[in-house]
DNA sequence: CTAAATGCGTCAATAATACTGACCAAACAG
DNA sequence: CTGTTTGGTCAGTATTATTGACGCATTTAG
């Protein structure tokens, strides 16, 4: 029996909701397994699509992260992108010349401190990158359609919930000031 | 914070998200980088705490999964798993053969087909994936401790839609019949 | 009883993503 | 000037994944 239905129903014949608040202390087994397999299934497929566009362009995932977050800021410096995606320069250096090789991301020196080299998609990069965003938009889209708005800010809660501290100032940062409002 | 009685009350309680279903067509650019980086936080930190455990023993992420859903269906054939985990034979034999070696998990000949492999955990298995279990369950705990069963129960239907068609009859099967059971 | 199909294991070769550690240059800050 | 920060690059290694092919045991079809 799928939770599915009116969720007060749900209430009341699934008890694995829980009733109330402190009651999650009691988090049984089977609803972590039941999230293990949501995130695996759920991430994997959420990046498949992207995954095949990014394969025919002898590209990986790491590809598009550095062009969703470069396109999220522009102008971020290495440093900040190194601390965003949690890896080495060397990871990111095998990614980041590439794109930029291939025109996809530009470089400008730092105007404060010319050390820095501030990342920018070109408008090759903005339309590989777009064209990304809209294959996941259609996955999200239909997950966001079928579950319901009040279904949506509970996935959202729950995903920020599952984020450590670093993550949470990262995100933060992105959904914050510059990054183009929000909700 | 009003989410804690009644989901039913969650349901109208939240719509300020978005008025309502069908504008859910308009999924804002902005919602839909706001997913992206839930998801990519979200499910990083999920697992982070489990890869570290798993690095001590000289494994991987690969490993635990496989740990998992043979955990979580014990007797289960290669062959749904190769269909489950979406790898080839040879990317699971490099991550189960040591797994049966290090004496994790063992292997039957099925009863009705002997070509079969049914694979199980052993005890060492159990423990392992014991803990490993509670690693992301402290996690997870947290994470629906602070969004609330409303949030919890929006969390699994977004991450339900956004898996593809066969992702989802495997989750059904998981979920169904015969997961719990069967030992 | 053959013949085909299935389930599984294994071989070789390759690619993408990540790591550690080290070293160098440019630029900033005291 | 000295020390630190930012960034690029080198070498070496590990994990997870790929494709294609072959072999063996077993089941199923004709």
């Amino acid at each position: 029996m799928p939770v599915r239905g009116s969720a007060a129903v749900v209430e009341v014949t699934e008890t694995r909701i829980l009733p109330a608040g402190h009651n999650l202390l009691f988090l049984r087994e089977e609803e972590l397994r039941l999230a293990q397999d949501l995130l695996f299934f759920g991430y994997r497929d959420f990046t498949a699509g992207a995954d095949q566009i990014l394969a025919g362009l002898g590209m990986g995932r790491a590809h598009h992260r550095v062009l969703h977050f470069v396109g999220r800021r522009p102008g971020i410096t290495v440093g900040d992108l190194l601390g965003i995606l949690g890896i080495t320069k060397q990871s990111l250096g095998r990614v980041l010349q590439p794109l930029m090789q291939e025109g996809y991301v530009i470089q400008a020196t730092g105007e404060n401190d010319r050390r820095q080299r501030l990342l920018s998609l070109t408008d090759k990069g903005v339309a590989l990158e777009r064209q990304l965003f809209d294959c996941q938009r259609e996955t999200v889209m239909r997950a966001y359609r079928e579950a319901g708005p009040a279904a949506v800010d509970g996935f959202r809660r729950v995903m920020r919930g599952l984020m450590g501290e670093d993550a949470r100032s990262h995100f933060a940062r992105l959904e914050g000031p510059e990054a183009g409002g929000r909700r």
